[in-house]
DNA sequence: TCTGGGGTCCTAGGACCC
DNA sequence: TCTGGGGTCCTAGGACCC
């Protein structure tokens, strides 16, 4: 069989899900196939905007992040759903499971695309077969369509997948990228937004291709460090990995909220942090993690943003104690102004167990010097809950040594 | 009648230490 | 008596992505 890639060269594949939201939601009742349909938020709450739309939406000129009233002018008989985040989330792990049944090499990017590592599959096929049959299992089993890019790296792969929507498969190989790649934008690009395109434009970058022959000195003048990284994608070099362990670590966790009116009584409030609280505390506990540093964003009527962060001397994890490092932050910074936005953050995560390691020395040492280890170690476990791994030195103490 | 909510990574400046 | 140089940690904000 001929080999689409010289033996060396890895084969990777990003898989982007089409519309995923809607594509979800179409699956779940097969009469929206065909429709107009967009996924937005209540507008009354104010959050009516599109978060994802149909193909046949997106004929009438219907668009991410639009606003529902805009979108309903150009488009009088959208269906509107609200979106059903549970699931998706669930639908996702499917998504992802049935990846691995092409290959362990599998990182989810997002709850809808994610990059796969088949340069060791050969015998289920060459590349572009084996896109096919991902397409066609995801299409059959869960009736959700794909796009997929396949490229010797990331960063090849994800442009790829771009490139035919939907349903697409998108072959890029290095000797494409001058003719694929470099005429496009340079916005276009993976990891170019309306600022970094701004200050290209700046410096006469108007395309991949002027990007990828900039000046070193200048790209770094213009936009840092990050321009030489960007320089090498827009030639086609991208060494990362793909990693499977990647997804599944958590840096922050953070649940945030645009109230449904401006608020500026400090009670009401602070009764919405505690409810932002216990919801980062649910969803910490649910993932094992312990946070470190606890952050506020307050995003002011006319948009002014302001975060405010802590260290905390104790990794915490209880909604209770969430909620006083956050109220903390939030009176001590709040300037009196009606609030649009609150948002808390846990960041600086740890993993339950391992933050009980550091947690352990830290509060026998210095808090409870008195307190016999085995005695916090009970105490961890009582708010930590029952997952947390056993220590050497619970194991040894006499209490638990009988069975052994 | 003002773009939601979830993230990641990077940078710059100050504090502090050696 | 004006004071170098390096390193780490922490905080705030910016940019980007889906």
């Amino acid at each position: 069989m001929k080999k689409f890639y010289p033996k060396s060269g890895r084969v990777i594949l990003h898989v982007d899900m089409n519309s995923f939201f809607a594509s979800v939601e179409i699956a779940h009742d097969p009469s929206l196939k065909g429709k107009p349909l967009a996924i937005a938020g209540d507008a009354k709450q104010r959050k009516g905007i599109i978060v994802t739309c149909s193909y046949e939406a997106r004929e009438y000129g219907v668009k991410t992040t639009m606003q529902l009233w805009e979108a309903k002018k150009l488009c009088p008989k959208l269906i509107v759903k609200q979106p059903d985040h549970e699931r998706y989330r669930l639908i996702s792990r499917a998504i992802f499971d049935l990846l691995r049944k092409y290959s362990k090499l599998v990182e989810p990017v997002s709850i809808d695309e994610g990059y796969v590592d088949i340069t060791d599959c050969q015998e289920l096929g060459n590349p572009v077969q084996i896109a096919e049959m991902i397409q066609r299992d995801l299409l059959n089993t869960l009736d959700l369509p794909c796009s997929i890019g396949i490229a010797p790296n990331k960063f090849l792969a994800k442009m790829a997948s771009d490139m035919k929507k939907p349903l697409g498969i998108t072959i890029l190989r290095k000797r494409d990228i001058p003719a694929v790649l470099w005429p496009l934008p340079a916005i276009e690009m993976h990891g170019i937004g309306e600022k970094t395109a701004e200050k290209l434009e700046a410096i006469h970058v108007k395309t991949i291709k002027d990007l990828a022959h900039a000046n070193d000195l200048q790209l770094q003048t213009a936009i840092g460090i990050r321009g030489i990284k960007l320089k090498e994608r827009a030639n086609g070099i991208d060494p990362r990995k793909v990693d499977p362990e990647a997804a599944a670590v958590n840096k922050s966790i953070g649940s945030s909220i645009t109230l449904p009116r401006d608020i500026s009584n400090q009670a009401e409030l602070l009764s919405v942090l505690e409810k932002l609280s216990a919801n980062v505390t649910a969803r910490l506990k649910r993932k094992q993690y312990v946070t470190k540093n606890v952050s506020v964003m307050i995003k002011y009527k006319d948009y002014e943003t302001i975060t405010r962060s802590r260290m905390l001397d104790n990794p915490i994890v209880e909604a209770s104690d969430i909620f006083i490092a956050a109220k903390s932050l939030f009176v001590k910074n709040w300037n009196g102004h009606p609030v649009r936005l609150l948002g808390i953050t846990g960041q600086d995560l740890l993993k339950a167990d391992h933050a009980f390691e550091q947690l352990s020395l830290f509060t026998y040492e210095k808090e409870t010097k008195k307190e016999p280890l085995y005695d916090a170690i009970k105490k961890m476990k009582k708010k930590y809950g029952p997952s947390i791994l056993q220590t050497g030195a619970e194991a040894s103490h006499p209490e638990n040594k009988k069975e052994s």
